[in-house]
DNA sequence: GGCGGGCCCATACCAACGTATGGCCGGGCG
DNA sequence: CGCCCGGCCATACGTTGGTATGGGCCCGCC
């Protein structure tokens, strides 16, 4: 494989404005301290991740990364606001990328608020570097199911939001198992009416059964009530 | 209210060989400091849970406890083997109750360990009195949870158990969104008989439509999967 | 041997589902 | 204004689901 400009990234010589087809996996790492950013960096980059760095947290929220698979490891400790705060921050923007903690100085109180906040690990300085590549490939297989999951729930959304008023309606009925009979009445509707909403709503979301309607009925009450 | 005998257990006074209808909930403590057992229940009594103290582990797991909502608190250091041996002894036995640890001198990857092995806290000793309620309450709450589902899938696990090879192939077959002509060539049958053992199949489960079926099969299949 | 249960199939009938076609109404939009 | 779209309903027809009834086969158990 020939050599690139300079740096170690996957990316076509195209366009650099934004990381257009991106790297494959990321990790953003958050230390103030530059020695732990440059050898965090460098340990990862050298198994072949795409290694994003920031001195303040401050700087990882208003960066975007690439939409790819990835992770944070950020110390728990940070200037301005810390790795807790970053990573409630994160959840309620709605940015469920894993976080990975690492400190020097961390006590249990502040392990558990992050276990229980979702940190999917908890390193303590001075770590082997295999540790620290075992939990950043737990994390981001993580966030692969992670995502997987996300996609097919926004394909899922975007048909449910094309979807007239009356369609919803049928599609909760059809879903709590209903008879279009008994769907007409509740809406106060003639069954043929009902029974054309339902094949229309049917088109519309993709669906072709009602095994496939209540999973997907199921799934988008799930992520509805969740949030 | 008239007093009881001398305990302020809610049983009622006919046979005392087992817990029978049991107490409401109750808190296993277990700790190998006589101290500290005696003081967290009489804490704990103190606000209505029932207890029982145990000060080695082994005990605890060959002792049989009401089957009633709970929780376990215990010391992460203990003779014979650690808290977190237990844990791990508990989920190998099937027994999910959610564990509360408690130490003096823990560390953090200690800490890390537990709680990834789905501990729902961690207190470190001095710890006020407060903090152990309210873990107990949110745990107990889990456990309340979790047995409602738990029974639910028992529920259906057993009906599962009663259906005959056949009813079981053609319940997978209707969870898969299949017709029953479809059905009836992928296992070389007729039409009618599929017809036949799908309306024995839904009176033995006791579903009475589809969505009821499907969502049925799918808490089976991830309860099978997860273990 | 009889008896029950699982398994299989057939005929028959009704209910429910799905789709097509046509008609009516109201509102937004070019 | 005409047009389209969403909503509503009707008739009609074919498919699928659900149940009942009756029959046959095999096997284990009393």
């Amino acid at each position: 494989m020939p050599q690139r400009t300079g740096r170690n990234m996957t990316a076509p010589p195209s366009t650099a404005r934004r990381a257009d087809p991106g790297p494959r996996e990321i990790v953003i790492v958050i230390d103030d301290d530059a020695m732990v950013r440059g050898a965090t960096e460098t340990l990862l980059r050298s198994v072949g991740f795409a290694v994003l760095t920031f001195e303040r947290p401050q700087d990882a929220l208003e960066a975007d990364w690439p939409d790819v698979p990835g992770c944070i490891v950020l110390d728990i400790r940070l200037p301005q606001f810390s790795g807790l705060d970053l990573q409630r921050r994160l959840a309620e923007s709605g940015t469920a990328t894993p976080v990975i903690f690492m400190t020097g100085h961390g006590d249990i109180p502040m392990t558990v608020t992050a276990m229980k906040a979702g940190a999917v690990d908890f390193l303590t300085k001075p770590y082997r570097d295999q540790d620290l590549l075992d939990a950043v490939s737990r994390a981001i297989e993580t966030d692969r199911n992670r995502r997987a999951e996300g996609a097919a729930l926004a394909g899922l959304r975007e048909a449910h939001a094309g979807l007239t008023q009356r369609e919803r309606e049928v599609l909760e009925g059809v879903a709590r198992g209903l008879l279009n009979k008994q769907i007409a009445g509740e809406l106060g509707l003639a069954e043929i009416t009902v029974k054309l909403h339902r094949s229309s709503m049917m088109k519309k979301m993709g669906l072709r059964t009602v095994a496939e309607l209540v999973r997907a009925a199921d799934l988008l009450a799930s992520a509805q009530t969740r949030v």
